[in-house]
DNA sequence: AAATCGTTGATTGTTGACAATGCACCATCC
DNA sequence: GGATGGTGCATTGTCAACAATCAACGATTT
């Protein structure tokens, strides 16, 4: 049951359907894609107004779509909104970093607990292709793709349950966790993981204790939190929507 | 700014706002609701297909806030879609029972984790009382009541940790379950859970000892995987699309 | 008779315009 | 001067019509 492990991820997500299926993409999608790269990317900073007829001008779409993709992206957690006022691009806060770090403590390990018995030699070489794949890009000073390396990385474990809603879940928390990444990124240049951050975790994943796992596993997440949470408060960034169409 | 001050009416989820809102209901949000409503109570039964315009007259709105509450409860994992073709209620598979009752094994005992220290005499009591509001639910034989009840005795767990990202996702999980077990009442009629299915789940949520209360999470998900499994292999659902108005 | 291909009806995707709402500013009043 | 109430404008919510797409049906061909 080779699942999983070399999956070049060319479509969304068929929640279900075994047939191959070449949906079109529709324009919500791929509004809903661009929107997520540019908040992700951070072109749109946490806190910043999502004006609809602005977006709809900018990707060229009508406000159907956009207001669809919005959707998407506000149960991605990406994205707030107040009805009748204002779309905004998620802010950050200090609890909210608690709890994506603590929520996805619980569930690498119980995806870990999922996968001990099964994980195979193609499982363990993959993880150690996608840790050198992220040493590569710290190597090379590119934040972006570290960012993207570093999740890649711990995604194989998600993959390899072949759990989808624990996928599902996951992919939730991702989508917070760059967002976060990105704005630490773009406020204190070159500050990726250092190249040795998952020798640890590495050799846990390779060993036969699983105990040693867990303890590694929430280790790795509680200096994940501190990291984020004291750029947080190094850059206090006082998001609160104050103005009506201020950026912060 | 007095506008709109004669408004008693309850609001939504101010998913972050510390201050009153108090939002004027879009009609998206109260379609979701009462879509929600109509897929849970099993009104639409699992595999149907939801045409938009059909809802959009039954519940009198256009298709634009209609499709908008697709999009959320797609989101939610009630409803599924395959662009240009149709929108479907969630088809029912003894696959997913399984991945919602070992993601919830794990959320559940985490909550747990969190809360275990801080468990105070409230917490007890109205544990207590959300089990006897159960057990008065089963008594008076209404199944619908009882699912809610169900579901509120083990919320209260999620709503003490305060996680907000982790009742998120147990809201996510709760639709679903719903979905089954409206279904499983269906078709078998009174087949609620039992007057002390809870008894030695709260024993050990009242104990001392962590561990056990562990095991008994662990024995308690087993047994609700294996009713429903049970009951889904019963009625061999073969929810596949076939034609294209059919109702499965 | 079996397979293929065009046709047809239904459904979703998309658009632009209109209505409802809320915030900010400014004039007014105490 | 500070608070209060009115007004304008930006933004979101909603609607109805149009276009694109798909699946099933039937005619046609081999």
């Amino acid at each position: 049951m080779g699942r999983g492990v070399t999956v070049p991820d060319a479509n969304c997500d068929p929640s279900l359907s075994a047939l191959e299926r070449i949906p079109r993409s529709t324009l919500r999608d791929q509004v809903a894609e661009r929107l997520r790269a540019a908040i992700l990317g951070g072109d749109i900073p946490p806190g910043a107004p999502l004006v609809e007829i602005a977006l709809s001008e900018r990707f060229d779409v009508s406000r159907g779509p956009l207001r669809e993709a919005l959707r998407q992206l506000i149960e991605e957690g990406l994205v707030v909104t107040v009805p009748y006022t204002g779309t905004y691009v998620a802010p950050l806060s200090v609890e909210d970093v608690r709890e994506i770090y603590s929520l996805r403590t619980a569930l690498e390990t119980f995806a870990f607990e999922l996968i001990w018995d099964r994980r195979d030699r193609q499982f363990r070489s993959e993880l150690v292709r996608r840790n050198a794949a992220l040493i590569a890009t710290i190597d090379a000073g590119d934040d972006r793709a570290s960012i993207d390396t570093e999740l890649a990385f711990h995604g194989l474990v998600y993959e390899m349950t072949g759990h989808r809603l624990l996928q599902r879940t996951w992919h939730g928390l991702r989508g917070r966790l760059q967002l976060y990444w990105a704005a630490h990124h773009r406020a204190h240049g070159r500050r990726g993981p250092r190249r040795d951050s998952h020798d640890s975790y590495i050799a846990a994943a390779l060993g036969d204790d699983l105990a040693v796992m867990r303890a590694e596993i929430v280790e790795h997440m509680r200096r994940g939190t501190e990291t984020t949470e004291r750029f947080l408060r190094s850059r206090p960034p006082v998001l609160g929507k104050s103005k009506r169409g201020d950026i912060t």
